[in-house]
DNA sequence: AACAATATCAACCGCAAAAAT
DNA sequence: TATTTTTGCGGTTGATATTGT
């Protein structure tokens, strides 16, 4: 027993997203939206394990996802919830509802550990050299995709596209396929023939190739109407992140908090304008003042602060 | 210009918790 | 209530990109 060998199971596919397989779990959470993991390699042919999709429709794909440079405020903030929370990474990323634990894990293991512990070592003799993390150079197996010749577009290209038209994308991944004698025959078909989708509120970026690609909405405008805050469709598992638990009580709206992990969390992200882009920032306060800290002292808001020790460093 | 070292980031793995049966 | 299944989280790895020599 244990587990069930989810990604043990013979001919699931590792490695790097191809385009064709965004756009398949793309057009796929469109229709069904995100939860039921499990069911979407069977549904779409995917060769990939349930995890894998969840993974890469919520770190990459997911509507409303911010990537790219963190601002000063966001870095502040990371540094300052890390120093409350530790390395809950979604608890911290559910008050950062553009950004994904993993990107904010990334990045705190990148840049901000070395920063601070720079910072600290100031004093002392200083240097550090490659801490890191793995940082790896041995020649390993995967990348799979990189031989295929798809890995040619861009890193974070397609997910823009994707994010936002998603038949804007397809359109263009059909020329790009149509048009590029280097790529391998598609392994995986954006469904057996991309079927028009009916996407009930097209954009009005929806058929224009120029327009998308620079074009900051993202898909959860475009895809209001078939993914609602309440998870009609997702009928996924609701909130039990441990992110929601530290959330979900200041949520204060009815069906979804800030979290920014759950399928509905993300689904919410969909309705989540900047402005309502996760709790206030009094709310944030009073809870971390609540933690004990003591910190913040009144007056300084969560990012524009004089925070505890940890900031100091900038 | 070529090579080496380092940094960055996407993805995987295993575990644990929660939900479903 | 106990067991099984599914989902979510955090740590880690490995490939690619960038920078330095």
């Amino acid at each position: 027993m244990g587990r069930p060998p989810c990604c043990d199971k013979g001919g699931v596919k590792k490695g790097p997203w191809t385009p064709e397989e965004d756009l398949v779990l793309v057009s796929y959470v469109q229709d069904h939206g995100p939860g039921n993991w499990r069911a979407v390699p069977t549904n779409t042919g995917l060769m990939r394990c349930s995890k894998s999709c969840r993974l890469r429709w919520t770190n990459y794909l997911r509507p409303g996802i911010k990537r790219g440079n963190f601002t000063d405020q966001e870095e502040r903030l990371i540094v300052h919830l890390q120093a409350l929370l530790g390395n809950r990474w979604a608890a911290i990323a559910s008050y950062l509802p553009e950004r994904t634990d993993n990107d904010i894990k990334n990045y705190w293991n990148t840049h901000l550990k070395k920063k601070l512990s720079k910072a600290a070592a100031a004093g002392a003799a200083g240097g550090g050299g490659g801490s890191g993390s793995g940082s790896g150079s041995s020649a390993g197996s995967a990348g799979a995709d990189a031989k295929s010749g798809r890995a040619a577009a861009p890193k974070g290209q397609w997910e823009r596209r994707l994010q936002t038209d998603i038949h804007t994308a397809r359109q263009a991944l059909r020329e790009a396929l149509a048009l590029d004698p280097a790529a391998p025959a598609p392994s995986l078909r954006a469904k057996p023939e991309p079927e028009p989708e009916p996407l009930p509120a097209p954009g009005p970026a929806a058929g224009k190739a120029a327009a998308y690609a620079s074009s900051a909405e993202n898909i959860a405008r475009l895809l209001e109407g078939w993914m609602r805050p309440g998870g009609t469709k997702a009928s996924g598992s609701a909130s039990r992140s441990s992110a929601s638990a530290v959330s979900g009580g200041e949520g204060g709206s009815a069906s979804h908090s800030a979290t920014a992990r759950t399928p509905e969390g993300s689904t919410g992200t969909s309705n989540c304008k900047a402005e309502d882009a996760g709790p206030s920032f009094s709310m944030l306060e009073s809870w971390l003042l609540d933690d004990g800290m003591g910190i913040g002292h009144g007056d300084a808001g969560l990012m524009g602060m004089p925070l505890a020790d940890p900031c100091q460093f900038f």
